[in-house]
DNA sequence: TTAATCACG
DNA sequence: ACGTACGTGATTAAC
């Protein structure tokens, strides 16, 4: 069998112009000439061939006058004009086909389905050949046929069909295709169908009567309005029919050896490629593969013959991620001169050579925890192409990648034990000293210089200290409960498997779904890829129905403490017997903090029992000191949405739940049942988070209408949260990002997308971050006034940890007073709202005891 | 490698 | 008609 690879050019095209063009800001070569389309079409043809490997290809693309619209006006009217970006960008995808060696076909007055329908039709009457079919487009999916398949391309990935899995997933045949559009209609090209039937009820009637033609037959057994509905747009109906048929006639002369797939002959495409600096693409040409710049650098043996420059970039190149772990391998620096080679025995005499400079570097924090040298640095780029949005992983290459400058990935050179390392780490410093100006340039046009300067910079030595102190750990202080739960783990699942009256894997959700949903008939749950959801949500709704469920969450909860923690934890404890994270600061994208290797801020606290993994915490002096915010987010939200109800709440220091739930059910506070709080207390959150009244009816185990009604009281009372919840949103859409307080930018390129799921999303993103980064941005403030001031008054005590709205301390017990004091002014005082921050601090000799 | 689940704020 | 609460990380099973 022959494979014939037919793509829809013209589809292709639109996707890759409209994936990127929303931004509002589209790629350019340096002569202003629009590439972002022609782009993604080069990338996606070669994606095609490399996945397909076709023996036959040819793009089809729609051309001149369009015979649909010709006989009906309306056709595809509405439909924007294309832009003028994208209109000339067009000849040119021609050219890069010829280039490639790949057949293109186009023919007015027919569009690219028509052409790709008559060469499939040519390939089906020839036994040999059989077809695949590549498009976004449904309307192609009537052509699928015994020979013929559809890669239908979705927003990442694609589905393949043919005619079998078609059948199953739309119970017609594929030519119905037809009639389902000559029914549903179809906004994009404007056909009308038949109005008030959609998708669902189009594909009810056609599994029952087989056809449109079939429907009107049958027509006197359809009842009631949409009987109405199908007699009233008859006409619109037949209309729509011809419409959605592709015509598969096109008078092209079909000639299968025209449309080999050769590859490219020359070195047109090299050009082409170069005219639009599409550098990635050159890179992968096998013939251009090769041109590489040379690396120069100094192998440094005597420090004292090397001369820098006041201005100097370094790389430090260390053997694990895990900085705790590894050690230093090799530094690079560079200066306006060279580039310097610095072996790993003069590491540390260099950088007493870099003492006094203006220094930059890439991840400070690494550096400063695995040398524990005091390295002064007020340009870490990590950090600032975070605050822009560039990739700002541990490994520096993302970043480089983006600038388009190769080098070998920190897992690579790894794998290959260092054996590139001289290379690899001089083109990093190389790549710092080079680029830093213009990320610099960038940070400070999108105002993030005092974000930078003021937070950032110096949280980084902030946590270097907090990572180095550590937080001592105890493993013998969960020995008992290590047994009892690995105890009852045993029992529970052989209580489960005499309930079940089967032996299987609780831990597996596939086999669980299965034994729970099928053999046992419990109840029904969501069907999800691999099988039945098992979440305990879903358990709950059956915790009464059958006493296998809640042995199922009990072994869940046993499970996750055994794993996650007892057994967990005790492999991250080092020699010195503590636990040292490793805080990320520049991941998350509201501007908080996270917590790997292990994940200190997860560590059980909501269930009682889970809770006591907090008992191995132990000071390494004499107390651990905890101090968190109280309802810090709630307090931005008074703050940032001025709504005078919550911040008289706050500033009268009352119970925001309970007063929040007196007002919704308008009852005095007295009255208010731990429920009605409860419930006040979901609906306030679900705000912050932009809920709607399905998920909050879903969380409390209320009706959507009632939830709703909440929320409607809600906003009622407050309207200024409702005002802000507006205003944010459209700010958002209008500038396609967000800001916290202190003028961290969030962008929100969910949007922008096509796709309503996704908006949506993005609204409440916007609604979110404004509260949640502004949250981080005065915790980090806060940090760095404790720190200081712990510095200030020689204190010996120690900040270990730091948990979004809480900071931990390993303290001397004759310095609490004076820590207490510190922690009270810098947390509560680092920044005037209209409402006050309040904090609570307590102090144990644990951090199960320090609550 | 990805999906499902569950721990935290 | 559709999908449904923000931000994370670790572990295990399944692919």
């Amino acid at each position: 069998m022959k494979k014939v690879v037919l793509v829809d050019g013209n589809n292709l095209l639109f996707r890759s112009y409209y994936a990127t063009a929303y931004t509002g800001n589209i790629m350019r070569n340096s002569k202003g000439f629009p590439t972002n389309a022609l782009y993604g079409f080069a990338g996606m043809i070669n994606k095609i061939i490399a996945e397909e490997n076709p023996e036959y290809m040819v793009v089809a693309f729609d051309i001149g006058k369009n015979f649909r619209k010709e006989k009906y006006d309306f056709y595809k009217e509405g439909r924007s004009e294309t832009p003028d970006d994208l209109k000339l960008q067009m000849p040119i995808a021609r050219e890069i086909l010829k280039a490639m060696g790949i057949a293109y076909l186009e023919l007015a007055p027919y569009e690219a389905d028509d052409i790709i329908g008559t060469v499939a039709k040519y390939a089906e009457s020839d036994p040999e050949y059989y077809t695949l079919i590549v498009s976004s487009d449904k309307d192609l999916l009537q052509l699928i046929s015994f020979e013929t398949e559809i890669k239908l391309l979705k927003q990442t990935g694609f589905i393949r069909y043919n005619e079998e899995s078609f059948k199953k997933d739309y119970g017609i045949e594929p030519i119905k295709i037809i009639d389902l559009k000559a029914l549903m209609g179809d906004s994009s090209d404007n056909i009308p169908g038949v109005k008030g039937i959609g998708e669902k009820t189009a594909l009810k009637l056609l599994q029952e009567y087989k056809s449109l033609d079939g429907i009107y037959e049958n027509i006197d057994q359809i009842k009631g309005k949409m009987q109405e509905k199908l007699i009233q747009d008859k006409d619109n109906a037949y209309m729509s029919y011809e419409l959605a048929t592709i015509y598969r006639e096109v008078p092209v002369s079909v000639n299968f050896e025209d449309y080999k797939y050769i590859g490219p002959q020359d070195l047109k495409l090299k050009e082409l490629y170069e005219e639009l600096e599409f550098f990635s693409l050159l890179k992968n040409l096998p013939e251009t593969k090769k041109e590489k710049k040379e690396n120069k650098f100094e192998i440094v043996n005597d420090l004292n013959t090397i001369k820098l420059d006041n201005d100097i970039a370094f790389y430090l190149e260390v053997s694990d991620i895990n900085y705790h772990k590894g050690w230093s391998l090799a530094l690079s620096i560079t200066d306006k001169n060279n580039t310097y080679y610095i072996p790993q025995n003069l590491i540390k005499d260099a950088f007493k050579l870099i003492r006094n400079k203006n220094v930059i570097t890439y991840d400070l924090k690494k550096a400063l925890v695995v040398t524990k040298e005091d390295i002064k640095c007020d340009f870490d780029m990590m950090i600032a192409s975070y605050l822009i949005d560039y990739p700002a992983s541990d490994d520096i290459t993302k970043l480089m990648a983006s600038f388009n400058e190769e080098c070998i990935s920190y897992e690579d050179l790894k794998k290959s034990k260092f054996a590139d390392l001289e290379n690899v780490v001089t083109l990093k410093s190389k790549f710092i000293y080079e680029y830093s100006k213009t990320i610099n340039e960038q940070m400070i046009t999108s105002e993030q210089e005092k974000i930078f300067k003021e937070i950032e910079m110096p949280l980084t030595y902030v946590l270097a200290d907090m990572e180095i102190a550590g937080f001592k750990f105890e493993q013998s202080a969960l020995e008992g409960m290590k047994k009892e739960v690995a105890e009852k783990i045993e029992l529970v699942t052989k209580e489960i498997h005499e309930l079940s009256g089967e032996d299987f894997n609780v831990a597996s959700p596939k086999q669980l779904g299965i034994v729970l949903f099928e053999h046992m008939g419990i109840g029904k749950s969501k069907k999800i890829n691999r099988g039945y959801k098992t979440d305990i949500k879903t358990l709950q709704k059956y915790v009464d129905k059958h006493p296998i469920i809640p042995k199922v969450l009990e072994y869940r909860s046993l499970a996750k403490l055994q794993n996650t923690y007892l057994d967990g934890l005790k492999d991250f404890v080092l020699s010195d017997g503590k636990i040292h994270t490793i805080f990320n600061q520049t991941l998350t994208r509201t501007g908080r903090l996270s917590s790997m290797e292990p994940n200190l801020q997860n560590i059980p606290t909501r269930e009682e029992y889970g809770k006591q993994i907090r008992l191995a915490f132990v000071p390494s002096n004499d107390l651990i000191l905890s101090a968190d915010y109280s309802q810090i987010e709630l307090r931005i939200l008074a703050h940032i949405s001025e709504c005078q109800e919550l911040i008289d709440a706050f500033v009268n220091d009352e119970d925001i739940h309970t007063k929040v739930a007196a007002d919704i059910h308008g009852i005095p506070e007295s009255e208010v049942t731990k429920h009605m709080r409860s419930m006040a207390k979901a609906v306030i959150f679900g705000i912050v988070y932009g809920i709607s009244g399905f998920g909050l009816g879903e969380n409390l185990h209320i009706s959507r209408s009632e939830a709703s009604k909440f929320i409607e009281k809600y906003y009622e009372l407050y309207p200024g949260v409702k005002n802000y919840m507006t205003n944010i949103v459209k700010e958002a859409y209008e500038t396609g990002q967000v800001k916290t307080m202190f003028g961290r930018i969030r962008k929100i390129a969910e949007l922008k997308d096509n796709n309503y799921h996704v908006r949506t999303m993005g609204e409440r993103m916007a609604l979110n971050t404004p509260i949640q980064g502004t949250s981080a941005d005065i915790m980090k403030m806060a940090m760095i006034e404790v720190y200081n001031k712990i510095r200030q008054n020689n204190l010996k005590s120690k900040m270990i940890l730091q948990v979004h709205d809480e900071i931990i301390i390993d303290a001397i017990k004759e310095e609490v007073p004076k820590l207490k004091e510190i922690v009270h002014d810098a947390m509560e005082n680092v920044v005037k709202l209209s409402v006050p921050l309040k904090i609570d601090i307590n102090t144990g000799i644990n951090w199960y005891d320090a609550k």
